[in-house]
RNA sequence: GGGCGAUUAGUUCAGCGGGAGAACGCUUGGUCGACAACCAAGAGGUCACUGGUUCGAUCCCAGUAUCGCCCA
């Protein structure tokens, strides 16, 4: 008693209290340095770099969430742990932000010129990058700041200048004009997978095209009529009986006036429409390739915003869409345009600024893929030790899907703010040359004006940020390949799939070993979480209101793997709601520690029922949880913990321990305490990955070795500690107390009503058992007088219940009805009537009793005798009270 | 058109060959020394549908339906 105001944990749980200076300590410590010890095995994990354009996502907190809580666990398994932090430019969204936030002063990107423009992206990215690392900070991250990198830095730059050079002189960079993905709106060109195709009603526009010679006309259609001033030919295939007359002759173009060709390509399908194709190889990519094949002529109609060009004749300065409905009209009053329909029609729209992508011819750079992906098919042909591993699996066959149909990817950026392409052209000559350095004679050159897609550098991450090109280095050496990618299954082609073909091509080997893939976090209704729905969650917010641990534990355990998890803040507050039990029971423990020591704990004493059970389960947790997380399953990992805390250790064996504690039998005493403090030692230990604050906290205040959890040994089983017969003991006693529990609650005999209880055990064995833990049963059931013996007269009025290896009788006179309990008897005998049908089904069945294992047909035999004999004893004592 | 996922209690979700689980919500009762954001007891489900494999299917296979995602 004396002792219980020692206690620095207040009752309630305060997240705030808990993690204040906490983070601050750990970096301090050093705590989260990879020590690059070589006699140490590395384990390492490069966080996906966020975006420097703004805030950390949800989506972030959940990534993040689970590497820390992969990396914590490893680093307490012994392992030197990398977890490196980093940020990505983020070509197009960091330059749109700077480019909008210098339109509110009134000066375009232009006026300001490249040099000024680059100095304010960069002050852009000081400020953003330290306000992401308050939010890792606040998240908990064990990040290793020392080896913190960004994709625009120094080393990186060098790296991805020596990818792109090496690549070029192997001919895996080529420039070209191509039919491209160009965003109007911030005027540049867009990888294959930056362009989103929306299902929308449109418009499929019939037109005739007169033949030249006046002999009648072909009909064509297109959803893009606006595309027709650029038509150079038109197709159909060249075993349409239908138009074989008319291959090779030529029509006028409307408008215009141009004569352009037939000609016969089996890439027309005859079945569609009319089966005659208008070709516009300047502005669609079918059409530019057939166009290569006939050497037709390729005409651009529109600028790089979207108005029309000077080919597009009177229509020159129009917007695209405007352009779209002059032309219509006009068509229509000319009479070409002789029908519109209704049609739904997949239409691209720009990932980044949701404008309607043009296909445009274009001169840009580009990867020659099919070399990279095939290398890349092949690792994953390869043996496990050489594969990726995705998880879940299912993955793995998006991923290959994608890299077997790969197609050239463009890497040019009309930007700024990103890697600029090291390739200048000669001022005079118009010689190109591609090279790490600039080169020498820089005054009679001009360098390419545009920039690398991001995903270039990021392609590059887990290697580049361990300092290659320079593969002698020690970091690069002891931690690459990386250990576990954690991603989510909406950048697998964006990301994970480059990363790995150029992994293969630059290292020969994979980048990462495991791939984990997640969903994404969306909204209470299932929605996804999106600016325009104004649905998003800000993480902060929550770590505000109920702590990092609980938005930690909520989003680890949230979902199975692969899957998607919706937010509820419900759901946070029921983390919040396990965390502050946890805080409890840690306090009950702390509250009558009576200053016992770490180096006091003393588990060879005499130990209880309790003791034992309680022991046998953790080591059953143990193995569970470690299990679980070594296969990446959080969720479960967290179930096993869950149901261990609080079913366990709070419910029961916390209330059985307040007996020896309150009691006189000072060993019982230690070995009671020593047993709290060990249990949960070990429970903070395996808490501490998914709520490192506050198992922190409480860890301190445990009698402990050591200066912090997070450098604390993974918690193993210890057979020394298991006792299952005796635990065996403990789920009768429970299976009692549950009984009386039950029928005081049926005749509202509460708890503090004292009333007489009578315990007919089965064997001698069964009593001694239960007389040496009556302790308990005093406690828990409350009886005026309690009565455990082998040759019990079964009183007249009296509520009963049939346990495994016993029988209760509660004489309540004066609360009986006896019908009543006759009716809940029956119940129950209906229940196990049922039960006995079922086993009795089964082993009457010579198939299972022949074919199933042996030990689950002898499962299906003891319980049959237990349901057979609980039956007859409800059977009889139905009787009894109906006479 | 091709591929993938989901369909289980009122709600949100686990489980995935051998007696249907959790959280929240709901009903009843309980505050005396960790916690009323708590404790105790309870109600609530043809595991979408149809076949097949198996001694045995919520679970594996095939198909159907509905919803969602990715690719073309």
């Amino acid at each position: 008693m004396s002792q219980q105001g020692d206690v620095n944990l207040p009752p309630k749980y305060d997240p705030q209290a808990v993690e204040k200076g906490r983070y601050q300590y750990w970096v301090d410590n050093k705590l989260f340095e990879a020590e690059g010890d070589t006699t140490k095995e590395p384990f390492t994990i490069v966080i996906p770099p966020p975006n420097v354009t703004g805030k950390l996502h949800i989506g972030h907190a959940w990534d993040t969430t689970l590497q820390d809580i992969i990396t914590r666990i490893k680093r307490m398994q012994g392992y030197d742990v990398l977890y490196l932090p980093g940020m990505d430019h983020a070509g197009i969204a960091t330059q749109a932000k700077v480019e909008a936030k210098l339109r509110e002063t009134g000066v375009s990107r232009y006026e300001l010129g490249r040099e000024s423009f680059l100095q304010q992206a960069w002050d852009w990215k000081e400020e953003y990058a330290e306000f992401i690392r308050e939010q890792w900070a606040k998240l908990g991250l064990g990040l290793d700041y020392s080896r913190e990198r960004f994709t625009l830095d120094d080393g990186l730059s060098d790296a991805v200048r020596e990818v792109f050079v090496q690549l070029y002189e192997k001919d895996l960079i080529y420039r070209g004009e191509y039919i491209i993905n160009w965003d109007p709106a911030t005027q540049t060109a867009l990888s294959d997978i930056e362009v989103e195709y929306k299902d929308v009603q449109g418009h499929f526009y019939h037109m005739k095209y007169p033949l030249t010679d006046g002999t009648g006309d072909i009909e064509v259609a297109t959803t893009r009529p606006e595309t027709m001033l650029g038509d150079t030919a038109v197709a159909v295939h060249p075993d349409d009986e239908r138009y074989q007359h008319l291959i090779g002759k030529t029509v006028t173009l409307p408008i215009i006036g141009r004569e352009i060709e037939i000609v016969a390509d089996d890439y027309v399908d005859m079945g569609f429409g009319s089966g005659a194709v208008k070709i516009t190889p300047a502005h669609d990519p079918n059409d530019f390739e057939l166009g290569n094949r006939h050497d037709l002529e390729r005409v651009l109609v529109m600028n790089e915003d979207g108005s029309m060009n000077e080919n597009a004749g009177k229509y020159q300065g129009m917007d695209r869409f405007e352009c779209r409905k002059q032309i219509v009209k006009d068509l229509q009053e000319s009479g070409v345009l002789f029908n519109i329909e209704e049609h739904m029609h997949a239409v691209g729209h720009s990932e980044r600024s949701g404008a309607v992508v043009e296909p445009y011819l274009s001169t840009q750079w580009f990867v020659n893929m099919q070399p990279l992906a095939d290398a890349a098919v092949e690792l994953q042909h390869g043996s496990d030790e050489e594969k990726v591993h995705f998880i879940p699996d299912r993955f793995e066959k998006t991923y290959l899907h994608w890299m077997e149909n790969i197609r050239d990817w463009c890497i040019s950026r009309q930007l700024w703010w990103g890697h600029r392409i090291p390739a200048w052209y000669h001022k005079e000559t118009k010689e190109m040359y591609v090279g790490k350095e600039a080169p020498a004679d820089i005054e009679n050159w001009e360098q390419d004006e545009d920039v690398l897609d991001t995903w270039f550098s990021s392609a590059l991450w887990p290697f580049s940020t361990l300092n290659w090109p320079d593969t002698e280095d020690k970091d690069f050496q002891h931690f690459f390949p990386t250990n576990t990618l954690v991603t989510g299954y909406d950048i697998i082609f964006f990301w994970v799939a480059r990363m790995i073909f150029q992994s293969k091509h630059f290292n020969d080997q994979r980048p990462f070993k495991d791939v984990l893939i997640h969903g994404l976090v969306r909204d209470a209704e299932g929605r996804k979480m999106s600016k325009s729905l104004g649905n998003g969650v800000d993480p902060m917010d929550v770590v505000d209101q109920y702590g990092a641990d609980s938005l930690r534990y909520f989003l680890a355990t949230g979902s199975s793997p692969g899957q998607d998890v919706r937010f509820h803040w419900e759901k946070v507050e029921a983390s919040w709601n396990f965390i502050n039990k946890i805080w409890n029971a840690s306090r009950f423990a702390l509250m009558n520690m009576d200053g016992l020591r770490y180096e006091d704990i003393d588990l060879s004493g005499d130990k209880s029922v309790a003791d034992h059970w309680i022991l046998t389960r953790l080591n059953e947790t143990i193995e569970q949880v470690t299990r679980n997380v070594d296969r990446y399953d959080f969720g479960e990992a967290g179930r096993y913990l869950y149901n261990f805390i609080w079913d366990d250790f709070c419910d029961w064996y916390i209330e059985m321990a307040k007996l020896p504690l309150y009691g006189d039998d000072e060993a019982a005493k230690l070995t009671t305490r020593s047993i709290l403090a060990y249990t949960l030692d070990q429970m903070m230990r395996m808490l501490h990955p998914f709520m490192p604050f506050v198992t922190e906290e409480i860890w301190q205040q445990l009698p402990h070795e050591g200066e912090s959890i997070v450098t604390a040994h993974w918690p193993v089983v210890n057979q020394d500690l298991a006792n299952k017969a005796t635990a065996n003991i403990m789920k009768k006693l429970v299976a009692i107390i549950r009984s009386v529990r039950n029928i005081r609650a049926e005749v509202d005999a509460p708890l503090s009503k004292e009333i007489p209880i009578l315990i007919q055990a089965e064997s001698a064995e069964t009593k001694v058992q239960l007389e040496e833990n009556r302790v308990y049963l005093d406690h828990f059931c409350n009886p005026s007088e309690l009565t455990i013996a082998t040759s019990i007269q079964a009183p007249e009025k009296a509520m009963s219940a049939v346990v495994t290896g016993a029988e209760i009788y509660l004489p309540l006179e004066g609360l009986i009805d006896i019908e009543k309990e006759v009716a809940r008897l029956e119940a129950e005998l209906e229940k196990l009537n049922q039960e006995v049908e079922r086993v009795d089904k089964k082993l009457a069945n010579d198939g299972f009793v022949n074919k199933a294992p042996a030990h689950i047909v002898d499962a299906e035999k003891e319980k049959q005798k237990d349901y057979m004999e609980k039956r007859e004893k409800v059977k009889t004592r139905i009787d009894e009270l109906q006479n």
